[in-house]
RNA sequence: GCUCGUAUAGUGUAGUGGCCCAUCAUAAAGGACUCUCAUUCCUUUGACCCGGGUUCAAAUCCCGGUACGAGCACCA
């Protein structure tokens, strides 16, 4: 084959032109947006608690489109559940922070759900009025039997006066929580059971319960579910593409029927898979929580949590997080991803900046013997000699190495060659025998390498040449990989 | 059970009827460079779920099957 081809080159070259090689598509799929237009997107998390793995995806891909369209970005707490995901506190002062950190710029509007209860009722009175939602008085069970039976239940052929009359018995208190809801008529026959006049807005008990945001307590009885509060709030706001994971395809049709009602347009909806990391299973906020509470984790930060404070601890980069996800698109497959490929986008922005340094685990003193230097400069960086140099300094020649490289003749990094028994055989390098990292005696101190593992954090004691780097800095440790300096260790990020 | 969605190398991804014996990344293996098992560079391995159909031509369109996932909450 490659012979005919090199005959048809030399003889008939124009045979092969056009056949170029096909390029792969960079970044982001294209996105509709009519010409002219400046698109609005949103990214609209619970704030039960901080942000996790899985929330970047849906802040990259949001803010990377809208940046890319010189759009805006919204961000959005959908924060109307007191009872089954309590929203906290904190995660509003949180999330904000959090998402600039990834974006590396903040969102351009931030709404709270909370804050907007007055239009969602404003709309479901119009709802009521203009007969296309009504006021159930049906409890959970009865109404399930309902919608698999596919048959309306008595309550979908009340007067609009009647509903106001149910509509006033839920806002001031004469129906308890579970007594009545306000369902969206659309039709019981339809085939998918999830769309059947699907609730709008419930009764939460917030007595008891009260809305964790001093200033709403419990000024509302009444409260919207996703569905209708997401729905409403995104033609308030003027959002035109709704990028979002493929769970929520049952969402957009029951959204899409409201729209229906009210006469508007439901914005372009672009849907994602379920992604999993192989390394971490399945977190879910909840589960993390309680960890961390039974003291099984130190906390969100926990080098070992898939949340943005875990991965921050553990020195991702906002940009590796940014094209990590971007790399893997807005496909609707469920994927399951390695973290190496996360690590490998990370190690393209750490490593040159990364200042080398020895550190040996699991340490044995040997004593050199013959002549020796009294002090060896090291280059920080290898590709960058502009970084500087380390001194280490050999009086007494004693250095440390690791146990398991102790077996063999060695060269001692940019040293000296050395026997099994630190004898000093050559300060060139003379043989091919395996170079090792190394610390000396007097310029080391006592540290520890703390790898996160999947149920533990393991430490390992060790040696490593004393630096002044601040904590918070990322190195490489030679021949063990990149690491960030904390508090009490060098945290190994990854190899 | 009903409804919806997806299926390309180990893992991800490009590809919307002919430039496809299929793109790129990652992983693995080998090599070059390097006084790190790093970085960089080179090479190799490796895929269109199965079965029909439409067409001169199918990874791409249609039908059926299978697998996996999601929804059917007074959660988000």
């Amino acid at each position: 084959m490659g012979h005919i081809e090199s005959i048809l080159s030399s003889e008939a070259a124009h045979l092969l032109e056009g056949r170029k090689k096909q390029e792969k598509r960079e970044g982001l799929p294209q996105l509709k947006v009519p010409d002219g237009a400046k698109p609005v997107f949103r990214f609209a998390p619970n704030p039960n608690g901080p942000l996790s793995f899985g929330h970047a995806r849906g802040v990259v891909i949001n803010g990377t489109y809208a940046a890319e369209h010189n759009g805006t970005l919204i961000l959005r707490f959908d924060d109307t559940d007191t009872t089954v995901k309590p929203p906290s506190l904190s995660a509003y002062e949180l999330i904000p922070k959090e998402v600039e950190w990834l974006l590396g710029r903040p969102a351009d509007r931030i709404v709270l759900a909370s804050d907007r209860i007055q239009h969602y009722y404003e709309h479901a009175e119009k709802m009521l009025t203009k007969g296309f939602g009504y006021v159930c008085e049906c409890t959970a069970e009865t109404f399930r039997e309902f919608r698999e039976a596919k048959s309306n239940c008595p309550c979908r052929s009340k007067s609009v006066e009647q509903n106001k009359n149910g509509w006033n018995k839920m806002l001031d208190g004469t129906f308890k929580p579970g007594d009545a809801v306000v369902r969206v008529k659309t039709d019981m026959t339809l085939k998918n059971p999830a769309l059947r006049d699907w609730p709008a807005l419930r009764l939460q008990d917030t007595l008891n319960n009260p809305h964790p945001r001093p200033s709403i307590g419990s000024t509302y009885k009444v409260w919207p579910l996703l569905d209708f509060q997401s729905a409403v709030e995104d033609r308030l706001q003027g959002v035109t593409h709704i990028i979002r994971g493929k769970d929520l395809m049952d969402s957009t049709r029951k959204q899409t029927l409201l729209y229906e009602h009210f006469g508007w347009t439901y914005p372009e909806t672009i849907y994602w898979g379920r992604v999993k990391v192989h390394e971490w299973g399945g977190f879910s906020t909840s589960t993390m929580r309680a960890s961390i509470e039974s003291g099984v984790y130190s906390g969100w930060d926990d080098p070992r949590l898939p949340t943005i404070q875990g991965m921050q601890t553990r020195g991702i980069q906002a940009e590796a997080l940014r094209n990590f996800w971007i790399e893997l698109g807005v496909t609707q497959k469920d994927i399951s991803v390695p973290l190496a490929t996360l690590f490998s986008h990370n190690t393209k922005i750490i490593d040159e900046k990364a200042p080398r340094l020895s550190f040996v685990r699991d340490p044995v003193e040997i004593h050199l013997s013959g002549d020796v230097q009294n002090d060896v400069e090291l280059p920080r960086h290898p590709n960058h000699p502009d970084m500087g140099v380390r001194t280490i300094s050999l009086a007494p020649p004693t250095v440390m190495i690791e146990a398991a490289d102790s077996k063999t003749k060695y060269r001692l990094k940019e040293f000296v060659d050395v026997d099994e028994l630190g004898a000093v055989e050559s300060i060139e390098r003379s043989d091919k025998r395996p170079i090792i990292q190394w610390v000396s005696l007097t310029s080391s101190v006592e540290s520890t390498l703390i790898v996160p593992l999947q149920e533990e954090l393991k430490r390992i004691s060790g040696r490593v040449e004393t630096n002044n780097f601040p904590i918070g800095t990322i190195v490489q440790l030679e021949r063990i990989g990149y690491a960030i300096i904390t508090g009490d260790g060098y945290l190994l990020m990854h190899e």
